[in-house]
DNA sequence: TGCCTCGTACGATACTCACCGTACTACGAG
DNA sequence: CTCGTAGTACGGTGAGTATCGTACGAGGCA
């Protein structure tokens, strides 16, 4: 039998609701931004539980709300797992390089940090 | 005489302490977006007064004391002024394009919803 | 059927923040 | 010196939020 994806449905912004605001502020907080960056990375969907944030489980399940109510991620049940993928299209329609300099800055942030 | 630049002095964070996360912070709220638009507009350094923010002085204090702190703006006072300018060469040197393609998508925003 | 895992829901807590009003300081102009 | 303007400091308020723990639901697997 094939992995089918459940009927759980999750409430996702369409694309001409996302607000430049919310991205922003939901890309604001490093537990969130860790998130966007390694997916960003994986370049595909990753579980909700790939993730190894220092953090509970319920709070993790609201910093994956806030990314996908902001319109960041994209979020489906396959089986009991929650798979996550970046919303690029519809943020490069919206705002055209504005993802791509966001993860160039986080990573040159890290780096100079790490550097000293 | 000339219009010397008044003692008082205002803590800027030093390039190196300027954090993404707190630039992101400083930049989702709809009320500095504006100021930051504004100034960037502007090409040059503006008062506080200049901005007419539909809240009281006291938060409008209160939102260039974020953006300064964030690193953001410089600030200093002439006289009984204080000018706002945007740290432009220092946000490139750390988050080069960032700045651009937060302007860009904020533009692109306001058009996009006007249109209708 | 029963168990395990993944993730949710809910309530509680402590903190941050946007906002206000009032009282105050700093500076320039008359 | 006096007055007006620009902005600050401070205290308070209500909303949001990052966090936790515990109890629960959904789905795969034995």
């Amino acid at each position: 039998m094939t992995t089918a994806t459940s009927s759980r449905e999750l409430a996702h912004p369409a694309r001409e609701e996302i607000r430049l605001e919310s991205v922003l502020h939901a890309l604001s907080d490093p537990m969130r931004m860790q998130v966007v960056r390694e997916l960003a990375q994986a370049e595909g969907e990753l579980s909700c539980s790939y993730f190894d944030l220092p953090v509970t489980k319920s709070t993790t399940t609201h910093h994956f709300r806030v990314l996908r109510e902001s319109g960041v991620l994209q979020q489906v049940y396959r089986g009991t797992a929650k798979m996550n993928g970046l919303r690029r299209d519809d943020l490069a329609a919206l705002f055209p390089g504005l993802l791509d300099s966001v993860l160039d800055a986080a990573a040159r942030e890290e780096r100079r940090l790490a550097d000293g």
